[in-house]
DNA sequence: CGCAGCTTGACAATGGTTTTCGTTTTCTAC
DNA sequence: GTAGAAAACGAAAACCATTGTCAAGCTGCG
């Protein structure tokens, strides 16, 4: 199935009318490999010559979400936003890089669910110096 | 080693005094099992007649998150704060009930480090609706 | 005592996100 | 196509967790 109809498809499925502003945020999101912000969505689309107002950004990545289209990342303390594939998966998500992947193999540490996976890349691991390692361990917001 | 020399030791090789609203806050979190937020924290500590801003409290779980002896997460959009072991470890968070579970095993997904893993316990996937799992995948603030 | 430096807290500022509300667009029925 | 209803749009304001500011308080040391 192409992607363009399952978009079309997951769209209308989920009550949310392909608008012209939704398919331009969706049309962003699709060529960007990495989550990106609302405030980076709109200026992307502001840069494209698409006048659009960011609250309608907000309400169109929620829609896209709701449709199953996008997921949503929390990085750096603010909400990203990534086209997604229509398996069920999970996500590794990178906090010094902001790298994410897809996983598709069911963990379910001690019955868990997983369903984001936060942590540091093998390349920005090896690049980060020992005590910084130990310096900052868990914080959410660094 | 007791859990109380433990912290001194930690504080101080901090470089971080155990001031008296340092403790008070550090008391709270010892005695919640769960991650809680700053506000929580504040709302406690008036409760226990422990006059503190809430200006000061932020700061208190900032040292002791520097220290190491507490760990931050973000649910629900926010910041929240545990006391954590000393041994190296990573997190089980699930959104939907708010535990946390310290996991010693390393499982190194794909050269990962891992550091927090989010989803769903094995109780509260019990507890949910097939349709109500599929509704809202990732999304970081439900 | 007296100074220096850290700590505290009331208040203001910041910034991402949501709400409000009036206007515009889109869909459906005629 | 036209009209009327429903949904979407956007500018501005509201919201709210978090951080910055700065003056006052505390602590340790000479
Ligand atoms: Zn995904
Ligand atoms: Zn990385
Ligand atoms: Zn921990
Ligand atoms: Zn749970």
């Amino acid at each position: 199935m192409p992607e363009i109809l399952r978009w079309h498809a997951q769209l209308s499925g989920a009550g949310v009318r392909a608008t012209r502003k939704r398919v331009q945020v969706l049309e962003v999101l699709i060529a960007e490999p990495r989550p990106i912000t609302a405030r980076q969505l709109h200026a992307e689309l502001l840069n494209r010559g698409e006048p659009i107002g960011l609250t309608t950004v907000y309400r169109a990545v929620s829609s896209l979400v709701d449709a199953g289209l996008v997921h949503a990342f929390t990085q750096a303390g603010e909400a990203t936003y990534r086209v997604c594939g229509p398996t069920r998966h999970h996500h590794l998500i990178c906090r010094s890089c902001g790298l994410v992947l897809e996983q598709t193999a069911e963990p379910r540490t001690d019955g868990f669910e997983v369903e984001a996976v936060y942590g540091v890349c093998a390349p920005c691991a090896r690049r980060a110096l020992p005590e910084q390692q130990r310096d900052q361990p868990h914080r959410p917001r660094p």
